[in-house]
DNA sequence: CGTTTTTGACCTGCGC
DNA sequence: GCGCAGGTCAAAAACG
């Protein structure tokens, strides 16, 4: 059971930042749906332009959703578990049951995922997985425990900001991955899409040596960093447009000094994630973020980073109930933060 | 020396 | 069937 506790962690903990102390609230102001900034990513301007007039996350109705959210956050982070692989059939009958962690293969071979003929529009296939969808803070980007190592950029049609693409490092059939993507509503904030779970506990430490410190871009200045590059003008090409690394490292340079995808951190955004749970926000631009929500995904809002220690500390608890739920019902408080989980 | 980052190209999937 | 877009891989370069 640990593994899957771990698991779930291991993806909410992405989703947590350091950047900031946990008591703190500085993304009260979240930017707007991450689905659906994900998503807009992904579409031109049909449904971006919609997107949450002003940058409400709607995924989370009421607090009680929100306790669903976790658990179906953390069936999403066992794909061992029954459940688990009952949500993936239901969002894809025709996809794999979970491919989320345990087949390696289906990722590396590129296997056909499920079509998502819920939205006609997203051409986004290829992850029939549940996908934890997180907006972070610059900072938050660095607060991951796990050590990623990215293996590709690409620029997403409708968003000035290129993708980047992470895989878990730590272990080399970790499965886990993970889309960094500025927000094209909030350029301060980044879009974490978690994909699939990895397959090993915690790294104590991130395996990340030689190569995690080069930040070569140090873009300093503080809104540069989260600025949009222009207009898209560099990934007009689009293969590789890296105007300011959002993804790369971009934290690191505005805030976070030298963390990367890859530095380590000590604090798991699972835990305030569980703690404060995602806010209620529902109704007011959400309707995009349904869109995410519709394949299965979980959205996590503004996380803040805890400790690592908490992080385990409800790991272990949750083998005795669910601390997620109970640590988001108690606290959910705050207000940037949107969970996205896979809606069955 | 080992690992990560960067960059280009290729493949797959979806929409028209 | 074609084109577009997203996602992934592989090679080269850089850094500790």
């Amino acid at each position: 059971m640990d593994d899957d506790n771990w698991d779930l962690y291991a993806i909410v903990r992405s989703c947590r930042f350091t950047g900031r102390p946990a008591t703190t609230d500085p993304f009260s102001s979240f930017p707007p749906p991450s689905g659906l900034e994900a998503e807009e990513a992904a579409r031109p301007a049909e449904e971006g332009g919609a997107c949450c007039g002003g940058g409400i996350p709607l995924l989370f109705p009421d607090m009680s959703e929100t306790q669903n959210v976790l658990q179906e956050l953390e069936e999403l982070c066992k794909p061992s578990f029954p459940k688990a692989q009952q949500q993936s059939q239901q969002s894809s009958p025709s996809s794999p049951p979970s491919p989320a962690v345990g087949d390696p293969q289906q990722q590396h071979s590129r296997q056909p995922h499920r079509p998502l003929s819920q939205n006609p529009r997203s051409k986004r296939r290829k992850n029939p997985q549940k996908r934890v969808v997180c907006h972070v803070p610059p900072d938050g980007l660095s607060s991951d425990m796990w050590a990623w190592r990215k293996y590709g950029q690409k620029p997403i049609k409708g968003s000035p900001y290129p993708r980047g693409y992470y895989r878990c490092s730590s272990s080399k059939g970790c499965l886990a991955r993970k889309q960094v993507e500025q927000s094209r509503m909030d350029p301060a904030m980044f879009i974490i899409t978690y994909t699939a779970e990895h397959n090993h506990p915690l790294p104590t430490h991130r395996n990340s040596l030689a190569g995690s410190t080069r930040h070569k871009f140090s873009p300093p200045p503080s809104s540069s960093a989260t600025q949009p590059p222009a207009t898209g003008g560099e990934a007009s090409d689009g293969q590789n447009l890296r105007p300011i690394n959002p993804s790369s490292s971009p934290p690191s340079s505005s805030t976070a000094p030298g963390l990367s995808p890859t530095t380590p951190l000590t604090a798991s955004m699972e835990d305030e994630l569980l703690r404060h749970g995602p806010r209620p926000r529902k109704g007011e631009g959400g309707d995009e973020v349904d869109d995410d929500e519709e394949e299965g995904m979980l959205l996590v809002e503004d996380m803040e980073v805890m400790g690592v220690d908490d992080f385990l500390l409800m790991g272990l608890d949750e083998s005795s109930g669910a601390p997620a739920t109970s640590a988001a019902a108690s606290t959910g408080g705050d207000a940037g933060r949107h969970l996205y989980l896979p809606r069955r």
